[in-house]
DNA sequence: CCGATGCGAGAGCAGTGCTCTCATCTGTGA
DNA sequence: TCACAGATGAGAGCACTGCTCTCGCATCGG
């Protein structure tokens, strides 16, 4: 494994990486389902045998394109966070969702490969680690330092209700343990037992749904603006979870 | 077309029929992907092209299914509307968002048909008019007379920000017109210009996110209880919505 | 009763994922 | 430097898919 492989080696990653660039195209083209070996090998000048030298299976495949997508994505939002590190949390994080939602846009078939039905299921160990919680850390680390523990407002439950219920405290502690690996810093920071919840397993999924419905054309006919119905829905998840727009509202630039 | 058909429509109809109950199980096993005509047609003893002159396409008979399956999901959610009918609107609210997430659970491959990738693109007419929006409508029927004017809450904008912004404003006329004709009684009892937005718009997608993010997978290895988790996220959001929940929260019983 | 129509069977086409074998080309150790 | 092992590509082939076309048979309506 020395840095300089020898040409072998360096031309069976071009070679891969040649493949997923066609797997890509035609993924932007006709979506998963549509995505053939046969195809891509087609277009490569190959014979389709020859494909299976470097991936073992279609699903190998797109395997490789979720992983891609997904830190794709991640940087988009990391980058987005990064360049508003000045903003108030409510800005910042509205900001991030504007920003995935564009992407899934631009790339409504890479959007669907991530967050759309699993294609077979067999791939969540991908899915869990690596770089598929990027988005949801970037929206924690923004939100996690924010509020104030007065913000604390659990849907009104009943009086003498626990904030937490027993199960959720469960995965809350499940989180904590993911999140120690992936991300300690957050775990020092995170404050009240109920912030993370709300960051992270609550606001995020939510985030998801808005977009998938519009994406996925749940919404169809009926939201014109689709930036601005997100952005002022997240604008309504990050008052939720505590944090400050500041003046001037969400912001309207893209 | 009287209602006592010939024979032959008869016949028609009952093979039909078949057709859609060994596809439902088909779809039932392998998912949406794995289902095969000609598979469909060996298990009911016929070939695959006599199977062509019921459904005209692959693509035919998968609408098919998506329409069964948004009428059975729009009866369960009346259902449990119907029998929590004496019960506080929160209750109610969260009875009916972990009765959705329970036949999601049941069929998940059906909730995949409706709410995950678009097979194709093109049933974009047969998902918002018939039986699609019955769910939200009865969300909507149930959060609509409930919530008090000094609910609102939109994400505590800045000072100054209008509570509906002009694009949205576009978007709820555009609701409002699509409710006109599926359920006139909710437009006359809508109240303030944003309940509408909050119970339609932004609580259905975001209920629909969270029970999309579990069944996909997103959260594997974080939320161990579904339910729990689901009922607790849906008291947030009846609460944002401004429906009570009364004494006792939002109950346990599933 | 007879013609029009509905319907099932079969063959066939173009495409798919994947496996196997066989030839060739290349990097490396003797 | 050379020979051998391993990596790579080509091709044929298998089982499967959606879909079309034609050809008979049954059935229904006039």
């Amino acid at each position: 494994m020395t840095v300089i492989r020898n040409a072998r080696a360096r031309a069976r990653a071009e070679v891969r990486a040649e493949i997923l660039t066609a797997a890509r195209a035609q993924l932007a083209r006709t979506g998963a389902e549509g995505i053939s070996l046969r195809a891509v090998a087609r277009e490569l000048g190959m014979v389709s045998s020859a494909l299976y030298r470097y991936f073992g299976s279609r699903d190998e495949l797109l395997t490789a394109l979720i992983v891609e997508a997904y830190d794709e994505l991640g940087e988009v939002a990391e980058r987005v966070a990064a360049a508003t590190a000045a903003e108030p949390a409510g800005r910042r994080w509205v900001a991030v969702a504007r920003a995935v939602r564009a992407w899934a846009v631009e790339h409504p078939h890479r959007y669907a490969l991530l967050f759309g039905t699993p294609v077979v299921g067999y791939e969540a160990p991908e899915r869990t680690v690596g770089p598929g919680p990027r988005v949801p850390i970037v929206l924690a680390r923004i939100a996690i330092p924010a509020p104030r523990a007065d913000a604390v407002d659990l849907g009104r439950l009943g009086a003498g209700e626990p904030v937490v219920g027993p199960a959720l405290a469960a995965d809350l502690a499940r989180l904590r343990t993911a999140l120690a690996e992936l991300a300690p810093d957050l775990l020092a920071a995170s404050g009240p037992p109920d912030v993370l919840l709300r960051a992270v397993l609550v606001a995020w999924p939510q985030l998801f749904g808005l977009i998938s419905f519009e994406l996925f054309g749940q919404l169809r006919g009926v939201v014109g603006d689709g930036d601005a119905f997100l952005a002022e829905a997240a604008a309504v998840l990050a008052g939720r979870a505590g944090l400050q727009l500041g003046p001037g509202g969400y912001g309207s630039q893209p």
